[in-house]
DNA sequence: GTAAGATAATACATATTTCGTACAATAATA
DNA sequence: TATTATTGTACGAAATATGTATTATCTTAC
């Protein structure tokens, strides 16, 4: 897993390649960006991004692995806080609209049909790496009474995932004032159908 | 002036690279998207794409002029119609921002740096009769006692032009509850410094 | 059913783009 | 000043895109 993004010494021109590469691929994907496109918007020569990394891909992969070693701590930072069940889950919304909104599909696409296999493991390890988190985090939740016990892991799981579609909604939103009136719905009813029923 | 939009006979086919065309094109932009990609994502043969247009930028042409023209059509709807004036001008900066931000600058700005310049200057004459005609409008407005007689175009244009922007601003949004709320603010303002003091 | 026209699938030669490297010139740095 | 980093340009090789030809398949009106 020899990427370049092991040495982290902080690199003006390799960090606004990192930057650059964020950008263009987060909005037209990884295949429809080029190294001198890229070079160009970056200010840097084509020399010196082949000097930082071996190609493309090896950019992509490593954009892609600090976009999942970033996610993993933000997602350890707000379970591991000591904020409340709610105000948690609240953040995770967040965090996961966040994300998405950042992260073009394009990109996500692109990568996984282009990726080697190798690389493709590891991001598949980081998300199982996250799975089984949020799997001893929910049991951990269950266990101190922030979630009933008769709840299914999945069905949180599918909620929180669509629950970003959801309140976009265009038939939904219609029949609220404003969006915020829908997301403040679907919160309320998510911590209400779900909270232990004898806590505050 | 021979492009493929003379003769809207409708064409399932044809529509459907068009309506296949304005999406990749608004979303990628000109040159990133392929006509190989464009046929697959319409679901249409290369030979049937290329019974309909001459080539890529044909598409991309037909695209603009449709564009252009029923942009025109909407703002002379909206202007002919018996509406106010403040709701007119309401709907046209909801017309535009609709269109900005359907209209990819990396669509406009591929296409003005590879259109021929015959087309470029289709598209300008097209820009400048719609200039023309909100300088008629906004004469009419003026003389028929709706807007301020000392206030000049250049800055109506202007704020129009930037009002989209200014309600998107980081800085402004933190001062209020909700974005809804500065929109209000700002036409409020548009609105109230504007109109002529002896109008309800 | 069948003939005619439209569309798809495939293959292909050509043109264009992109890639990755080499090398000389320039800027930054210690 | 010596050294290192960076740029700009050029370039061949590889990959990709273009536009056309051909043949097969699908529609549909008769």
């Amino acid at each position: 897993m020899a990427t370049s993004s092991d040495t982290d010494s902080s690199n003006p021109k390799r960090d606004q390649i990192l930057k650059t590469g964020r950008e263009l691929f987060w909005k037209f994907g990884f295949r429809r960006v080029t190294v001198e496109e890229l070079c160009r918007e970056a200010g840097v020569s084509k020399m010196t991004f082949y000097k930082y990394f071996s190609d493309k891909m090896d950019l992509a992969k490593t954009i892609m692995n600090d976009f999942g070693e970033e996610s993993i701590a933000r997602y350890r930072a707000i379970m591991d806080s000591d904020l409340s069940y709610p105000e948690k889950v609240y953040r995770l919304l967040r965090l996961k609209k966040e994300q998405t909104e950042a992260m073009s599909d394009e990109f996500f696409r692109d990568y996984t049909s282009q990726a080697d296999p190798e690389m493709l493991e590891h991001v598949q390890e980081m998300s199982a790496g996250v799975f089984q988190m949020f799997m001893d985090d929910f049991s951990k939740a269950q266990q101190e009474g922030d979630i009933r016990k008769d709840v299914k892991v999945e069905f949180i799981l599918y909620f929180l995932n669509h629950m970003m579609e959801m309140v976009q909604d265009e038939k939904l939103l219609a029949l609220y004032d404003t969006p915020q009136d829908l997301a403040m719905e679907f919160i309320n009813f998510f911590f209400y159908g779900l909270i232990e029923r004898d806590r505050k």
